[in-house]
DNA sequence: CCTATATTCAACCTGTTGGTTGATAAACCG
DNA sequence: CGGTTTATCAACCAACAGGTTGAATATAGG
């Protein structure tokens, strides 16, 4: 009888990257990151917080996919990894589109439905 | 000194939109409201949770501004609102692009260091 | 008026988030 | 080697998120 059932999976890549986007902090980290890679003192630089806290919110952006590191020397090197704003982009652009159409189609009924005249004004 | 400083501000809309699509029952709630209007009771079938619970997430889509409410009888009826995913989509479109620019930046910077030759086998 | 239905409000509980400080690990440099 | 820099780990804390149950509100209808 239930039209759908939803089966919610926890931690899915969706949420991780919506979460860690949901952040100011983290995302001015990535929009930084999207001029060049950066360390983590170097990302903590403008802001009014322990490096340890900036930290955190680079290990919620690795575990969501959203950078990579590398290792040189003493510096931990971050750069923006793009494939999960793809997805998550993809996401919104489906339902936005779907709620695009289902307006098209209501449009388009309308208009048959009386096909003559009525400038409305 | 500090080359660029970060004021941030709290609850802002991109960070409300962000958290919104971060659990994946608002995710699924969205989804369905694609497909047109429903009310409370309607949206909550499917889950395996109180409709109390549901109405606390259909209250942090409001506050998101990702849905708009109506009033018949008893019914609250919800659509679903686009712009706010029109915002969402256009942060993430920016630091996409400026991060892909800055690779053919690079490749071009690149090319016309060794203009030549150079098949890389 | 009374009752049923739809929805929200309020209190509560538990796990997570986002910050702190202090200690630790790893790599350079003199 | 000892000291400095970079980054992380660990413990702690306040605030919030996401769920519960029970009570309250609003509207329709007999």
């Amino acid at each position: 009888m239930t039209p759908w059932i939803i089966d919610l999976v926890p931690d899915d890549p969706l949420s991780l990257t919506f979460a860690a986007l949901a952040d100011p902090t983290r995302r001015a980290i990535l929009a930084r990151l999207a001029e060049g890679e950066a360390t983590v003192n170097e990302l903590a630089e403008p802001f009014d917080m322990s490096v340890q806290a900036v930290s955190k919110h680079l290990k919620v952006l690795e575990r969501a996919g959203l950078i990579s590191r590398g290792r040189d020397a003493q510096w931990r090197p971050c750069r923006l990894e793009t494939a999960p704003l793809d997805g998550a982009s993809e996401w919104i652009r489906r339902y936005r589109d779907r709620w695009d159409d289902r307006f098209d189609r209501l449009d388009r009924e309308i208009r048959r439905m009386r096909p003559g005249s009525d400038t409305d004004g």
